[in-house]
DNA sequence: CGTAGCTTTGATGTAGGTCAAGAAATGTGG
DNA sequence: CCACATTTCTTGACCTACATCAAAGCTACG
């Protein structure tokens, strides 16, 4: 829309949901755009991120699915969040000097590598950019805390409907996906690990939904059937995932 | 230790807390100080920020214990986390236009506001508080995944576990409570609301854990009796809770 | 075109919820 | 300091949502 958004050199993904929160100075969007170099493709299921490893890199996820998990000494795995183009995986790990948990591809992903050194030198160098951060990383974390609400105090198909429409309302923003729908490439067993439940579980969740005629899940694809419907049942409520500045008055 | 903490002006809890992350100039220690002024009571039960309120404070806790928490549809709460002195309150609600969660004193307690719009030109202001309180953040992050993981992936009794020991772990990095125990004015009802859990079952898994002779939890009070086997138990691993420079190698 | 990972379904078990009711604290006004 | 009210704690009986176990059909890709 103005001179810089517009350089496909300073443009990119995150850019464009950072200045969404505070606005990017020539200089922050060229020192953001410098974290960009350093992109690799990563395979699916191989971790990126090692729970417990010390000074790990972030990174830029620019396609395909990652998520973020913990893993128990019972051998048990709690996925932490889901992330989807546009996110930043493992920002955590690298701002903290050990990480405290595990990141890896769901499916082949292409990723920038932000070294922790890097990333915390343009930080500190670049103090909108660091305001910027702050702002986004509350927004994650009234992701989190929903989450958490969601492991705390819903059914198994409240879960997994809200947890459906929560994807698929930031899938809508990157521009995947649109009111009715998105691909979809979690497996049962991912969503289990997510939403704490086993994957037998989920399945008969997804075929309860299905029949009631809420959403279906098949073949890699989310539809929407009756999405006030679903809405309702799963008590969404997606004002916690704006941050555009619209207030009231 | 040096000229700046030993500064009764300067110095405060929070500003000790901050500066565990990074190191804060004496602009960012005369920023962060002014933010004190306008310290007031709160009294118990009585919400200082609301669940969808637009620019509200954040507060820094000085005495006192206090909760966020979120409300669904049906009237169920789940607590998303406990605040003991030396945290701030609400600063996700103060950073994002709309507060997705509120918060309430559990005890009577001594808070200093900090409305949004100062807060907000503070951290512009002030690079390396910015700096400071994402790293802050990035650490209470890790407890809010910790937290999730607690709800669901492990029983009642395990949750219970490691909730009692994260708690005793930061209180007594703000000295209160030492490795025995700690006061702790939680009613089973609070415990149930942030474990996920219904108040009686609360109070079954507390029987529990005391006749293993684990922990006790009685009139305000709670004591390890064998933490080593509690912390087993509990699968608590601290090391999320740690941010002191303290790499291997 | 085989085999490893997904999905689906049924049968059975259990952790934790709900309901109910009494006992113990805690607080409040007189 | 006492009577009364309110909240908090405790326990028992019963119920349900979800887990676990087991096994068969699918899909996909190497």
């Amino acid at each position: 829309m103005n001179d810089i958004s517009a350089s496909p050199i300073l443009d990119s993904a995150l850019a464009r949901k950072l200045s969404a929160f505070a606005p990017l100075s020539v200089s922050d969007h060229l020192v953001l755009s410098d974290l960009h170099r350093r992109r690799r493709r990563y395979s699916a299921g191989v971790d990126t991120i090692h729970q417990g490893q010390t000074r790990s890199s972030a990174f830029i996820l620019a396609s395909g699915w990652a998520c973020s998990y913990k893993l128990l000494p019972g051998g048990a795995r709690q996925i932490v969040s889901v992330q989807i183009p546009g996110d930043v995986l493992g920002l955590r790990s690298a701002l903290l000097p050990r990480s405290d948990q595990s990141v890896e591809p769901i499916t082949p992903i292409h990723a920038s590598e932000m070294p922790q050194r890097e990333l915390l030198d343009a930080l500190a160098r670049s103090p909108g950019l660091a305001l910027a951060v702050l702002l986004s990383a509350a927004n994650e974390a009234a992701m989190l805390a929903e989450h958490l609400v969601n492991l705390g105090r819903r059914t198994a198909a409240e879960r997994m409907g809200h947890f459906l429409l929560e994807l698929g309302a930031r899938l809508r923003r990157v521009g995947l996906g649109d009111g009715s729908g998105y691909h979809c490439p979690l497996s049962q067993y991912v969503l289990a690990d997510t939403l704490g439940l086993s994957a037998v579980h989920v399945n008969r969740v997804l075929r309860e939904l299905r029949q009631q005629g809420l959403v279906t899940f098949q073949k890699g694809r989310v539809d929407f059937h009756d999405l006030a419907a679903l809405v309702a049942f799963a008590g969404f409520d997606r004002s916690y995932l704006d941050h555009d500045q619209q207030m009231s008055a």
